[in-house]
DNA sequence: AAGATTCTCAACCGCTAGTGG
DNA sequence: ACCACTAGCGGTTGAGAATCT
């Protein structure tokens, strides 16, 4: 007998959310704020698991989250983030803070795990040395092992100064959301519970269909009330900062976002050769300090 | 038009890490 | 050191949508 699954207790409601649900999930959080999710079943008379109030919330009801389709240098950032820390999801998507850890595995076992094949394919097809870009298994451990390191030293280096590195607080507005110089407060609380309000306010204007499909969507576009929405042409709505906002990322719901990869080890050190398929730093800096292994990345 | 197949992604499960007593 | 408990993570599933035949 395997342990049983904790919401197989009596009373306690699986699959998809209602928009009663939602509404009621972010009222909760609305007013208390984020975290101890074993209480909020209980306190806010939601028939649901603490497990599943918690995904409901990371994965869609929290503000700043980017739905729709991935632009090409996200695409290409979790290419070479996935290639160095391998299925770790959540680090990944602390380097992208409007996407989520599920969001971005989905778009890993859909989308890219298909693309890379193809590309690998047609690579080998073509005689090319594409396929000594992809293998990600193979040395996988290795990478894994010299990120820990990194962010040890990283670690260590912080705890030695006593003072937090300036470099962590200016790190791109883009990805400011966990880099913020500015603890969380009652003020920025304020600042979301507003937009969630505004949310809400706006979520109860237009009458949802009775899907859970569109009640996640328009909550979702309600979430994102600090950003404009652009149609592009295949149809998807993309979402882009609207500088008259306060940031959903920079207000009370910071308070649950933990400290992010790029916190212990900062973005400024590695975007460039991230971003830039030219630049010979991914290579340098596994060449450094990695066997053969690692040659046979990029 | 209708059934079959494939794709997408929200949600679940089970495990581990962290924390407090 | 041990145990109990919670939060978080990654793998997997399955319902619904989209596409194909």
């Amino acid at each position: 007998m395997g342990r049983p699954p904790c919401c197989d207790k009596f009373g306690v409601k699986k699959g998809p959310w209602t928009p009663e649900e939602d509404i009621i999930l972010v009222s909760y959080i609305q007013e208390h704020g984020p975290g101890n999710w074993k209480a909020i079943p209980t306190n806010s008379g939601l028939s649901r698991c603490s497990k599943s109030c918690r995904l409901r919330w990371t994965n869609y009801l929290r503000p700043g989250i980017k739905r729709g389709s991935f632009t090409d240098q996200e695409e290409n950032l979790i290419i070479h983030l996935q290639a160095l820390l391998g299925n770790r999801w959540a680090a990944i998507a602390s380097y992208l803070p409007e996407r989520t850890d599920n969001d971005i595995k989905n778009y890993w076992n859909t989308h890219m795990k298909k693309k890379l094949r193809r590309m690998e394919n047609e690579a080998v097809e073509e005689g090319t040395g594409f396929s000594n870009y992809q293998p990600i298994a193979k040395g996988q451990w290795e990478r894994r092992l010299q990120t820990d390191i990194n962010m040890a030293k990283q670690a260590l280096q912080e705890a030695l100064s006593m003072e937090k590195p300036r470099f962590l607080y200016e790190s791109k507005p883009s990805c400011s959301s966990h880099s913020s110089s500015t603890p969380p407060s009652s003020t920025t609380y304020a600042s979301s519970t507003e937009n969630i309000s505004r949310l809400l306010e706006n979520w109860t204007r237009k009458t949802p269909k009775n899907s859970s499909k569109s009640t996640q969507h328009s909550v979702n576009n309600l979430v994102n009330v600090g950003t404009d929405s652009t149609t592009s042409s295949d149809g998807t709505i993309t979402s882009v900062p609207n500088n008259n906002m306060v940031s959903p990322e920079t207000g009370l719901f910071q308070v649950d976002s933990k400290p992010s990869l790029e916190e212990r080890f900062p973005l400024s050190l590695i975007e460039t050769w991230l971003f830039d398929e030219n630049y010979g730093g991914a290579n340098t800096v596994l060449d450094l300090s990695l066997d053969d292994a690692s040659h046979e990345l990029f």
